[in-house]
DNA sequence: CAGTATCCTACCCGATACTG
DNA sequence: CAGTATCGGGTAGGATACTG
């Protein structure tokens, strides 16, 4: 609706549920791989549907490589592009500013419940 | 779902569709106010609704400071607060990566789309 | 001018079951 | 092991009309 618009382009990829999570936890492994199972233990509370199609999105951006052993049964890894990893720079910047900050916007939200229905 | 994750409550917080844009416009601006039609103005495509609950959704986390001349028709001005000044910084670099790297994504979907059907 | 109120649709995401 | 298929609830957000 905005193309012109590249962060809200971006915010629509990486603002989903699980995105920034799967990047955070393949960047913390980088270079290493991690197997979709693996994966899955690592984000608690993610399906299996939603860690796959998030990892469909972030392969079809180009922000992570798949790799798949043809073995049987088969092991597929995962792990950041270099697209991927320049991302993770400042995104864990926002991470960082989100534990400083998020008590204050929490406070802020109580003090909006407690006083505008008196 | 994930309370302890700060970085997922914020991005469901700037990952909705007008906040980053709205932040951006109020940070142009800055430290001067800009009253709601001019951000309406400014905001190409933003209906009144979604400016109007994005504010209040900004103004409740304490991002931004909403302050009314009480004249007739009354003047509403917005300007960010400094909780939301310091998320613009983190923002803008996001914004920086967006605007260098989404020509690389987009290419990126385009392989997608032309190769794996085939 | 600066909002509300209402209706409506698309789609995100979770739960569950099935497969090579 | 690493997925896909299907169903359904909740909600973000657009269109439109109304108000102090």
């Amino acid at each position: 609706m905005d193309p012109r618009c590249p962060a809200r382009k971006l915010l629509d990829r990486i603002g989903t549920k699980w995105t920034s999570m799967v990047v955070k936890v393949l960047a913390e492994e980088a270079p290493d791989e991690l197997r979709f199972a693996e994966l899955r233990r690592r984000i608690p509370g993610i399906s299996q549907k939603m860690l796959s199609v998030t990892l469909q999105s972030l392969v079809r951006d180009g922000l992570v490589a798949r790799r798949v052993e043809p073995t049987v049964p088969p092991a597929v890894h995962y792990r950041l592009t270099e697209l991927g990893l320049s991302l993770e720079r400042p995104l864990s910047a926002l991470r960082v500013w989100a534990e400083t900050h998020m008590p204050e916007i929490d406070r802020s939200n109580q003090l909006a419940d407690e006083s505008p229905p008196g």
